[in-house]
DNA sequence: TTGTAAGCGTTATCAC
DNA sequence: GTGATAACGCTTACAA
């Protein structure tokens, strides 16, 4: 048995069946296993993919480091995180060590806006756009947005309001509350906003929903809030304040987390697809030919109510649990 | 230069500072990075070692995975996560890959009983003890269970119960519910249990609930349950049955899970040291003299109010977030 | 202290 | 269809 005849046969190219079984059964009987090592020296590809996130243990890149995971597995892949903190040197000392790394290719949800890539290496970034090189798989936050509105509007709401933490750098989620804004005006409806960032603390929230009281009563019946964190935050909140939820004032959130990550939601909900734009992220990533790819690609989100919006009688509670 | 020199140099193996100074500089002009999987095949060292847990997207896991995969990293290690579903074959698979994937260690969280380790292969589980062979870290979970029993009883509780759901398969978890009852005889209080196992759904605790109830009073004080997760679905029926939580009843939970992950949590609850379990973890599987490491390492845990009991006034409401 | 050469386990390119 | 051989990029004796 020769050793060029064996590599044949664990990859799979024909050869003689009779010593294809042969090979079979010994390396059945000796445990042999290719050595992932050598083949990637010699070949150049390591089955390899890195996902850079800020964390594995807040819900929302726990949910996607899950799916990305199972969809780098069912493709024969295997996938090594990185975790930053949110911190833009960590994200570029990633890029380095992921270099060294000889991945295949990387999924990155950053926060530095300055990122330098490697342009040898394939990329994907979620929910931020670098560049027309660099595909960008994002849920629909514009629509998501518009969502929220049409749903709040429908739900008997006129006087309303968009509420925002996040990362001071741009991204494609600062679109949910243009669509929502967007919506509302198209309707003729009254919308204000208030667009904090991450270091502000939500405590800031407070003073403009205490102006907003009118005789113990909130002069708001709507509230959009970029994420269901955010919206339970605000839920809290209110509550301090005296204010009922979904009674006096209904609110929308924005991800679809659940409690303990498969239970009840928090709030009524634009809902993300995680696994959607997991298996699209891998896609794309791995895709054949990277020459042509789109420069962006939005997947559609959903609205579930949560118990903070008052639903029509025929539409039940919360439908259906996972995704 | 020499290529055998330049190695020592890129190894901090001592050189000529002036030679070395040369190479530093030259490898940064060309961005010449070592290859590991070169380097991986010479000296069958990977730096990376595997996760197996049934799922990174359940919060206690998710932070497992996060706090091991930071503690991987400290050691200049890679983590590479298999996900099982809680799948008894996939379990075993993954033990397959791991061989194949030439990692150095596994840190394991399984549920299959008669999982076959490579005995050439470091590893190291979580809360399920093997053999004396494979260290296994735990959270201290009977020493957790009388801490739950103590605080219950300070608080005033006289008639106590048990409750847990999870895998059939024994592990170390089991201990919670023992070292709860035993506390409880010790201190001649009566402690009524329900085991129910994951299959079973958690609405086969209604009917032990409603059997206790008298005449709109459950003749329950206080209730232990074996997880958060329990507890919540538990204060859920509760409410349903009109039983006030912690007036009524108080109930303590167990993990100190947090709402997204690092907000409040569901209800009082018995903490896992989980930054530790992994630390611990990662120290045990990469100890250089790995012929005397303990059987089983157990973390103490800590009681955290979390509003399903009554604190006494000066002990404050839930104090501080995180580990 | 520096340079040389063997070899790690594959795959790819050839003759056969 | 099969078997020999070079090369992948590195580490590590050992020789200079």
């Amino acid at each position: 048995m020769a050793l060029g005849t064996v590599s044949k046969v664990m990859n799979g190219i024909p050869v003689g069946e009779d010593y294809r079984r042969r090979v079979r059964q010994a390396a059945e009987k000796l445990g042999y296993q290719v050595n992932n090592y050598a083949r990637g020296l010699k070949t150049n590809r390591t089955c390899t993919a890195a996902l850079i996130v800020p964390s594995l243990s807040h819900p929302f890149f726990a949910a996607l480091a899950h799916e990305v995971c199972q969809a780098l597995t069912a493709r024969g892949y295997r996938m090594i995180p990185f975790v930053t903190s949110f911190d833009p040197e960590a994200e570029q000392a990633c890029i380095r060590m992921i270099r060294q790394n000889k991945v295949d290719g990387a999924i990155v949800l950053t926060y530095n806006p300055n990122l330098e890539v490697d342009p040898e290496l394939p990329f994907v970034t979620i929910d931020r756009y670098f560049s027309a090189t660099v595909p960008c798989v994002s849920s629909d936050n514009f629509g998501g947005g518009q969502l929220a509105a049409e749903r709040l509007i429908e739900r008997g709401c006129r006087r309303l309001a968009f509420l925002r933490t996040g990362s001071r750098v741009p991204g494609e989620a600062d679109k949910r509350g243009d669509g929502f804004e967007g919506y509302c005006r198209s309707r003729g409806i009254p919308v204000e906003s208030l667009r904090l960032n991450d270091g502000d603390g939500p405590e800031l929230f407070a003073p403009f929903l205490r102006e907003r009281m009118e005789g113990g009563k909130l002069a708001l019946d709507g509230i959009f809030c970029s994420t269901d964190r955010l919206a339970y935050d605000i839920c809290g909140m209110l509550a301090g304040m005296g204010v009922r939820v979904p009674e006096d004032v209904q609110i929308i959130g924005f991800d679809g987390m659940r409690k303990f990550g498969d239970a009840d939601l928090y709030c009524s909900t634009i809902v993300q697809p995680v696994r959607k734009l997991a298996e699209t992220g891998v896609d794309l990533l791995l895709a054949e030919d990277r020459s042509q790819l789109p420069a962006m690609v939005c997947l559609p989100v959903s609205y579930l109510p949560g118990g903070t919006t008052r639903e029509p009688p025929e539409a039940g509670k919360e439908l259906g649990r996972g995704q």
